[in-house]
DNA sequence: GGACGGTGAAACTTCAGGTTGCCTC
DNA sequence: GAAGTTTCACCGTCC
């Protein structure tokens, strides 16, 4: 199967060069990269590389343009990606807003787009099978030891990706890049020749483990002890590990620490979930977590209740982890936050000198990012100032939300109906990135936070006011179709020709020039 | 003389990703 | 640990 061809080495980069090999070729290609900054570094390398064929310039301008208008105002990372685009190269990782993930996907599989520039998940998720595929980057920082090679597996995944069967290619290559002749045996010993790693239980992760055991005793499937080991005995842990022993401890201390947060009840060794214990699980809740939740809505009635308190409360969770990193720079100024809501907050704050207090930190720092976006903040300052983009920005608000719900859940079952009113107005808020004054005008369907903001401006600020608006004048706002629309939702409908439309000046296209010329 | 732009080296920063819940009048 | 980004000094050009 010894096959080689030679590449021109056109520039110093060989990526670059097996890339402009690849569409010479006429094909495609995936690179595979360690971290999000390096799959946009390297896109942006190639794309200034690329000499377009005159047929793909203008589908790519038109591509390249949904691309930068994909968000109410493009962000740096918009503009970044636009402008690969319009070359034919892309970048694709977790920080992509969807809309514009999709674009790459379908444009790549359409043979528009010829090189993406990736990290991992594009290995996972989605299926964007490649002529080639060239693994640039094979060692990855990891928390406390640094760079480490990754696995064989997640390797093969990215080889896996190698040949389109469905395009014809009778074969598909997978490249790896060395530095020096050491690394190059490294390589084929470790990684080629190499055997995958064993699949390991992850079980005996305690929240994992907290949560199905919640679970089994909720859904009646396991009441005793005894039932409960012979359920664990017959999972892939146990067939693994062979060590009940050990798992008989943790669950044990689990059982324990279960009864005391009150979600089952223990009487001669029969165990029950009680109501709360039933809908934590449910909620799908790590236990962990829901008595965490709880302890803290249980302060609120000491506290000078903001938004903020109950944005923190849930940062501060396991399950919105990895938080906002604080930067040097900014360590000051989040202490200062801190101090200053420290009378809202319902989380009990960590001594200074507790290892802890980091992470404590960071929530306040997630917190104000929140905090930021429901006050309108758009997503370019977002990523300036919190330096999160588009497409994590929509996972953390998914988890915050889902917290909060839960949060309002709790507090029903609880007794705490004084907090659900003020939870559900902040999900709301959460949801939209909005003001509460924005809140009538947002339960109409169609209208999101920029068409509420405009129309608020101007005077329409509740459902009542939308019913003596002129029609008009909402249709100068915020276009026909949608004025017709929230009209008939207020219970008022409208001959839609007898609707004139005032011709006047559309938002202005946003352009790449600006952008261009900095560069 | 000053504004401006380009360049390159040094200093500084940051580092993949994902599933869950509930429908809301 | 390494890649990428930011910062800053330096230089040339233009008005």
């Amino acid at each position: 199967m010894q096959k080689t061809s030679k590449i021109k080495h056109l520039y110093d980069n060989n990526v670059l060069n097996i890339c402009l090999d690849t569409i010479d070729k006429g094909k495609q290609a995936l690179v595979f990269v360690n971290t999000k900054n390096s799959a946009e570094a390297e896109a942006e390398r190639i794309s200034r590389k690329i000499k377009l064929k005159e047929k793909d310039k203008k589908v790519l301008e038109e591509l390249s343009q949904k691309v930068l208008t994909t968000l109410d105002r493009p962000t740096k990372q918009c503009q970044r990606l636009a402008l690969c685009v319009r070359n034919g190269v892309a970048f694709h990782h977790a920080g992509l807003h969807s809309a514009q993930r999709e674009l790459v996907e379908d444009n790549f599989k359409k043979g528009i787009i010829k090189i993406i520039c990736a990290t991992p998940t594009l290995a996972y998720g989605v299926n964007l099978p490649a002529f080639r595929v060239v693994v640039r980057d094979l060692k990855r920082f990891s928390a406390p030891r640094g760079m480490n090679w990754i696995p064989v597996l997640e390797f093969l995944q990215f080889c896996g990706r190698a040949g389109r069967p469905d395009f014809n290619d009778k074969f598909g290559e997978a490249i790896c890049l060395s530095q020096t002749e050491s690394e190059r045996a490294r390589i084929v010993d470790n990684y080629i020749d190499g055997e995958p790693e064993e699949i390991l239980s992850k079980l005996a992760v305690e929240p994992v483990l907290r949560t199905y055991i919640l679970s089994l005793i909720a859904t009646e499937y396991a009441n005793t002890n005894d039932e409960l080991m012979k359920f664990f005995g017959k999972t892939f842990y146990a067939y693994q590990f062979k060590d009940i022993r050990k798992l008989k401890g943790i669950i044990t201390r689990i059982l324990k620490n279960l009864k005391q947060w009150e979600f089952i009840t223990i009487s001669d060794d029969y165990l029950e979930a009680t109501l709360l214990g039933t809908r934590v699980s449910q909620l799908y809740l790590d236990p962990y977590t829901a008595h965490y939740l709880i302890t803290c809505l249980k302060r609120a009635k000491d506290k000078m209740l903001r938004p903020f308190s109950f944005l923190q409360m849930v940062s501060y969770t396991l399950e919105l982890r990895p938080l906002l990193t604080v930067r040097v720079r900014e360590y000051e100024h989040t202490e200062e936050k801190a101090a200053e809501y420290q009378s809202s907050l319902l989380s009990l704050e960590p001594s200074m000198f507790e290892p802890e207090y980091e992470e404590y930190l960071k929530s306040i720092k997630t917190a104000l990012f929140f905090n930021d976006w429901i006050d309108e903040k758009d997503e370019e300052l977002l990523l300036e100032q919190y330096n999160i983009r588009p497409g994590e920005t929509r996972v953390k608000l998914d988890l915050a939300d889902w917290l909060l719900y839960s949060s309002e859940e709790l507090s029903k079952l609880t007794k705490m109906h004084g907090l659900i009113k003020e939870l559900a107005k902040i999900r709301v808020r959460l949801k939209y990135g909005a003001k509460e004054e924005l809140l009538p005008l947002l339960r109409l369907r169609m209208i999101g936070r920029a068409r509420a903001r405009k129309m608020y401006n101007n005077k329409i600020k509740t459902i009542e006011d939308v019913k003596k608006a002129d029609i008009t004048k909402l249709t100068q706002l915020i276009g026909k179709q949608i004025s017709l629309s929230i009209k008939k939702q207020v219970g008022q409908e409208f001959r839609e020709e007898k609707v004139k439309v005032k011709k006047g000046k559309r938002k202005g296209q946003t352009s790449l020039a600006k952008y261009e010329n900095k560069k």
